[in-house]
DNA sequence: AGCCAGGCACCGC
DNA sequence: GCGGTGCATGGC
């Protein structure tokens, strides 16, 4: 995707599949701090960004060429056409078209994968709110104060070596409940390497998820959403209640077990599974389709 | 007040 | 292997 140096900015002038409230507010990340309408401030990867959007660009403040390369670039994943995406996709059905144009700004982020493991061993069982608030705290606590806008602190998602340190009651006081020993124990298998990181990101699709399951607290789901989310795996199809509650209304008509339903998107959306799934969860997560 | 949330571990069968 | 239940916390 082309872009332009305005003295400290970088714009986007070519924003069809870019809609930063999409990409942020479609359930992904958690990191982010809406300031205004399509006015928000990033923490990823021991950066703060602050984007804007309006109807003809999108702007990066503050950051430089070198940085927009080297990470937000990436991040955003402006590498993708994502107009071939939504156009394959949209074949499928009507139902993918419908969600496809209703939320078309969304691209998927790359983020980082240790962030991933932690934020959505968090997810499971909570609140979107409550799991940024969470998060906000974990990293407040053992994260690395990296800047402030407008007089707000913010830090960087914490490490291995830094969340190692937090015990069980640390944890349980963050209001992590009793996600406490998964997370700890996430921290064990990932520093002891009975999970690598590295096979998560870049080896064996299968092996990279039979080391994760063995996490306690990760299951099939937040392990798509690893997969996924945090490290772009995009042939998983990660099938939490509002994923379920979609393909069973236009889909399947009653009740289905998640195996087929993951079965069935595996099938038809192949390579794609993981783009359909985002487009189909935030479409029906906004319009409570289904409940 | 009771139910639910980007589920999972644990238990009984 | 499969289905039911409890789980910390906060919002509605």
């Amino acid at each position: 995707m082309k872009y332009i140096i305005d003295s400290n900015n970088i714009i986007i002038n070519d924003s069809s599949d870019f809609d930063i409230e999409h990409i942020l507010e479609c359930g992904q990340c958690f990191r982010f701090y809406k300031k205004d309408n399509r006015d928000y401030i990033i923490i990823a990867y021991s950066k703060i960004l602050r984007v804007t959007q309006d109807d003809q660009q999108v702007t990066f403040h503050n950051t430089t060429e070198e940085e927009f390369q080297s990470i937000w670039m990436k991040y955003f994943d402006l590498g993708r056409d994502y107009s071939i995406i939504k156009t394959t996709l949209s074949k499928f059905d009507e139902h993918l078209q419908t969600a496809v144009s209703e939320k078309g700004g969304i691209r998927i982020l790359q983020q980082d994968t240790w962030e991933s493991l932690i934020s959505f061993i968090i997810s499971q069982n909570n609140h979107i709110s409550n799991i940024r608030r969470v998060i906000e705290r974990l990293s407040n606590k053992y994260g690395t104060y990296i800047g402030e806008i407008e007089d707000e602190k913010y830090y960087s998602f914490p490490t291995i070596e830094q969340l190692s340190i937090a015990t069980e009651e640390e944890l349980r006081a963050l209001k992590v409940g009793f996600r406490a020993p998964y997370i700890i124990n996430a921290c064990e298998k990932v520093a002891n390497g009975e999970v690598d990181l590295e096979t998560v990101c870049c080896g064996n699709l299968l092996e990279a998820k039979k080391q994760l399951i063995t996490i306690k607290g990760v299951g099939n789901k937040v392990a798509d959403c690893v997969l996924l989310f945090g490290a772009m795996r995009y042939e998983v199809f990660p099938t939490d209640v509002w994923v379920k509650r979609i393909m069973e209304y236009y889909y399947f008509k009653e009740d289905t077990k998640i195996k087929v339903i993951d079965d069935f998107a595996k099938e038809n959306y192949g390579e794609l599974a993981g783009f359909a799934q985002q487009y189909l969860f935030y479409y029906a997560r906004d319009l409570q389709i289904g409940k």
